[in-house]
Order: structure tokens, then C-alpha cells, then sequence
DNA sequence: GCCCAGGTATAAA
DNA sequence: TTTATACATGGG
């Protein structure tokens, strides 16, 4: 990966694939939003940034020097050869091959931790366009201004909440689960920093503590807000998954990339529902 | 109108 | 331990 620095913008020539449709639209995040010009813009921490292509580049707009090594390197994962992870888990089975191939460019983002909780507990029975409108909501009502947009929401700031101050959300069932994620996280109850390191199960059973969250929304909790690409959803949609045409993929042989696996499955079982 | 959505809690078999 | 159902809401 090549980076160059112009006037607050840093020009990428990446030697793997980044697809910016693919990688903000593939179902990890919910507040990346394209523009006419096929552009994306997006909020991280107290940044706001644009990305888009130009020839083989991909130019990220009000980005400085220092930023892009404190935040952007990071959370698009731009050290990591995803054209070789793609290439490994190709030769494990057929059926992996054919999710592999079925979409490019796809990095998988170092989202906030707490972020990722919420939007995956607001995932839940629930599209990802109006998922997309809760979580618009949630940050224009209780986040603070940032660049065209607002931050998002801190997990002390919603814990003071009622249920009836959520409502403007039309979040549904699932107000109470965020209500109680804020809660257990402000609190320190659970501790979404020591997540990065513990043991993966130890990790899941310390996420599903909370009210609403189940074995998926901790899975895509820990692959999208810890970057634990081990953590594979075995128990809920995926069961359904491998035991039809995926079940020669065998989890544990999967290893380290198990879950960036699972994104591949995701998006393949994805476009042939439509 | 109808079906269903990146599921989970709860009750019942 | 496995299987069924309600859940709030609105996108397509």
C-alpha cells in the first residue's frame, strides 16, 4: 500500500482490492453514505471524511497526514493482503471459492465497538435501509454535531434515556435492548475494551449478557467492532447456511479468517435471494 | 395489502 | 434440548 498527501487529502494505491460500494454496502456498517458522484462520506470518532476513486486510487478527502495514520490506516484495515486471505480460503472448499469470487473489494472496517453493538442489536429482524433510518435518528437526536453530520452517540449519553425518549427513533422492540446495552456499558458491567484480547468465547458470553443480544448480534459485534475475524456466527442463520450448499466448509479449518468467510457466505446467499 | 427483514426472548413440546 | 411464536416498524 502506497499513500501519498496532498493539501489535507491522502491518495491510496492499494496492492489488493478496495471496492468502496462493496466494502460500505455490504452489510458491516450502516453510516456510510454514497453520493451522486459516487462518492462516500462517513463520521468516525470526531472525523468526517470523503472517499472516492479516481483511476486506480482511491483519494480520501479531509484527511491529514496525521489522521490517516491515528485513524484511517486503521479502521480500513489497509495493512492486511485481503487477496491473500481470499486466495487461502478459495482452496479450502468449492463452495467458498464461488462466495469468494461472488464479490471484490471488500475490507472489513475497524468499526467502534460500541457503535457496532448498537447497529447490530438494531439489526436484528429488521432491513437495512430502515436500519439505516434508526441509526440516522439516533445520531441526529442524541449525538454531537460533526462536520455535515453528528457523531455517534456515547454510551454514557444514552444511558440516562427512557424508553419514551427513544421513541422518536421507532427503533420498536428493540429501544429496550439499546436501553440496556448503554446501561451494562456505561457501567463498566461490560467492558467493550477488554473484548479485543479475551478468549473469543469468553467474549460472546460477556456480549450476550445483554438484553436483545443473541449469538448473531454477538458474532457480528465482535468481527465488525473488535475485528475478531475468527468470530463465525455457527448457531443462528449460518446453521441454515452450511448445511446446504456450504456444508463442505468445515468452521474450525476456517481459522483466523472464519468470519471474513462468513461475510463472503453473507453476500452470496444475499444476491441470489434477489 | 402482503411478505419479510444480517434475531432474540419466552413459552411450550 | 429442540421447535414455535411474538415482537414494532416500514421497505419493496
Amino acid at each position: 500500500m502506497e499513500v501519498k498527501f496532498k493539501k489535507n487529502t491522502a491518495i491510496l494505491k492499494l496492492s489488493d482490492g478496495f471496492d468502496l460500494a462493496n466494502t460500505f454496502e455490504c452489510g458491516q456498517c450502516f453510516r456510510w453514505n454514497r453520493e451522486p458522484d459516487g462518492a462516500y462520506c462517513g463520521i468516525v470518532r470526531d472525523r468526517e471524511v470523503r472517499l472516492i476513486r479516481q483511476d486506480d486510487c482511491i483519494v480520501i478527502e479531509n484527511c491529514t497526514e496525521e489522521d490517516f495514520d491515528a485513524i484511517w490506516k486503521s479502521y480500513f484495515d489497509l495493512d492486511t493482503d485481503y487477496g491473500a486471505i481470499r486466495r487461502m480460503l478459495s482452496e479450502k472448499s468449492p463452495s467458498l471459492r464461488r462466495a469468494v469470487d461472488s464479490i471484490d473489494g471488500i475490507r472489513i472496517l475497524r468499526q467502534d465497538p460500541w457503535e457496532a453493538l448498537c447497529s447490530f442489536i438494531l439489526s436484528q429482524n429488521n432491513n437495512i435501509p430502515r436500519i439505516r433510518g434508526i441509526i440516522t435518528r439516533l445520531c441526529e437526536g442524541f449525538g454531537e454535531p460533526c462536520g455535515n453530520g453528528y457523531r455517534f452517540p456515547a454510551a454514557d449519553t444514552l444511558a440516562g434515556l427512557t424508553a419514551e425518549e427513544l421513541a422518536p427513533l421507532r427503533a420498536g422492540f428493540r429501544a429496550k435492548y439499546i436501553l440496556d446495552a448503554a446501561r451494562k456499558v456505561a457501567s463498566g458491567e461490560v467492558k467493550l475494551t477488554a473484548l479485543y484480547t479475551a478468549p473469543i468465547e469468553d467474549c460472546r458470553q460477556q456480549l450476550m449478557t445483554i438484553y436483545g443480544v443473541g449469538s448473531k448480534v454477538a458474532e457480528c459485534v465482535l468481527l465488525y467492532g473488535l475485528h475478531r475475524t475468527e468470530a463465525f456466527p455457527v448457531d443462528v442463520w449460518m446453521k441454515k447456511a452450511l448445511s446446504g450448499e456450504f456444508s463442505d466448509i468445515s468452521v474450525p479449518e476456517l481459522g483466523a479468517y472464519a468470519g471474513i468467510a462468513q461475510q463472503y457466505i453473507f453476500h452470496l446467499t444475499r444476491s441470489k435471494a434477489r
